[in-house]
DNA sequence: GATGAATGAGTCTTCATTCAT
DNA sequence: GATGAATGAAGACTCATTCAT
């Protein structure tokens, strides 16, 4: 069977977002990725321009997917809440279901290295955009007591990111989804959301 | 004036918390940091295993001035709510007087490299444990409404870590210390504070 | 034209031995391998785990041959002065034919760095199993007298060795081969062998 | 007490002696002789040009103390047998008694590096022309059949090279003065010495 | 398009030697 | 004379990238 382009373009992201995840971007060889896609060396090359072109490709494709199944699953919502509680559920599962990316995501892109970040905060200023569109129909609904909506956005954000970051690191088996309604509570009271009736 | 053995320590340190914080951790060279430390190359391995020492070094020794100086700022405080704002206002300071330390911190230590987080976890627990004693504290006094602890302080931490890069990555000079009194609110309401009187 | 594999394997292995001649094994650069063997510095590292492999499997390969010419020349001899004629003949002009071979065997395989000893002690115990299954054919058949056979063969091969120093070291141009006679004389009479009827 | 100049001389060559003879000469580092000494690392620059006249000196006093021994030894001896006894059992009792410098004067002294050969060859010099002075007395006085002086001391000092080698390779504690009558007799019968009456 | 052998620039680290005290 | 902290040149080895097949 001949694997289409598109197929092995995705070949080679899979093999790098699970390699990254097991050595870190600088420490991954594109050898092991190649090895772990079962392409050749030179054939990555076919298909990225370089290394940091499969990191960056890397992002955008994954959280694209995730802010599409985001905002598929806020079309069925009513309220704020709800829309919260969808923002919670999909973040979390989308990493439970994929350690690896999560693991790329949560610390891998952290990187100092200016070209790096750049080519990163595109992807994410779009998920940022989509929770502070949230916040901001809340407000004009009344459902959410007028805030800085940048900061709130900042709390939603940095408390999903440190809670998957802090599963992530923890040896114990925990269960990440169920962190889902605590922290669902802490950022409705925070928010001034209405009781769940 | 002779260098002692303490200050030409603290100047190699000092010099790769601003190497580090330009070029990334893997991307800067030794010779940098000797250069920006006034050394040659193999005076940094007198009082260095090796480079990756040096990272791990860097933190431990921050990250307990770091603490040390939340510790003190909480001792003239009395209520759950003015330790909270210490603790914001601490972090937030910390990281506008050395802005070099917190690229490091923020974005330099999240490496998915074992042996690197392995090494960090441990000052960055201790954080942890002091924002989780004020919690706790905070319930038993029922300043804090019943909740889980590990949960908030991820609230807590998240918010303030993702506000740190926020500041950071944007291109604008915005003082980040203006978030401290936005941020209290949201987190004081999420924990159920009593209204600062 | 391709150089296969095993041709660049060669040309690598001749390069290090002239090389190791020239400079002895620390002084010589792998660079300078590379650079006489035609071929890129990392090409070395796709033949050889490292500059240490390079010199042992040199040995390996040059001492294999070594003794199967040997062993080639011994099927002939019918008398144990004719075996040992060969023996000091063929050690001779194999020193002779590749000089530089004979100084890395000669000087720079006496280290004593234990992992390279090691390295080199397995085909070297083979040429010394050659000669003392001479010297125990020479007793069994009568032709040599009864005496202590590894004490015999430390002689043998002693003298040869050090002759093939002295002929190394000496400014002039000496030949070696004008010694086989001599030595043979002196060994034959010391192993109590008939005259050469 | 304050060490003499000539005491710490002493300290130094004896530590460097053991320090080669561990770790062979090029792996050996300098501030190691200087801890095996109990001086500073600078301080051996007090006494020596460089890491290279270190084993220069060694090998020239210890050389001209086993030279003096051996001279004095054959001062008593009538026949060239009993000579050609005192060289091997001085040899074989000097290398037993000091196993590193044994090491140092086996191994680590056939080096390529040309520089470091012209030095040793000095000292090495004067116990071939002893060992030949030996050999053509013999043969003035008729003790011993006319034959090729160089050839012979090839024998001798190749064959007592080679027996000591073997004798510090071997991993069992063999006791190398055994060999001395054995490889007399072989020797002896080399060089037509009447038999010991 | 695919391969993977070859490339060679780049870097951490070592260690002989110096020199201010 | 003695010290040992500091120097900085040097080199083994890695690995992203290329290109002939």
């Amino acid at each position: 069977m001949i694997a289409s382009r598109e197929e092995k373009f995705q070949r080679i992201l899979d093999a790098a977002t699970e390699a990254f995840a097991e050595s870190g971007y600088y420490q991954c060889q594109v050898s092991k990725i190649a090895r772990l896609a079962g392409v050749a060396d030179g054939t990555i090359y076919l298909y990225f321009k370089n290394k940091e072109e499969i990191l960056i490709r890397l992002f955008e494709v994954r959280m694209g997917h995730f802010i599409d199944r985001i905002r598929s699953g806020l079309e069925s919502c009513e309220t704020t809440r709800m829309r919260l509680r969808t923002i919670i559920q999909t973040h979390f599962s989308n990493m439970v279901n994929d350690r690896s990316l999560a693991v790329v995501t949560q610390l891998e892109l952290r990187q100092s290295d200016p070209s790096l970040r750049a080519a990163i905060s595109g992807p994410l200023r779009d998920y940022f955009r989509l929770i502070e569109e949230v916040i901001q129909e809340g407000i004009e609904c009344q459902e959410v007591t007028p805030i800085n909506i940048k900061v709130a956005r900042q709390m939603i954000f940095g408390t999903l990111d440190e809670a998957t970051t802090d599963w992530l690191l923890a040896r114990t088996e925990r269960n990440l989804l169920d962190e889902v309604d605590p922290i669902l509570e802490l950022l409705a009271r925070a928010l001034c959301l209405p009781e769940k009736e």
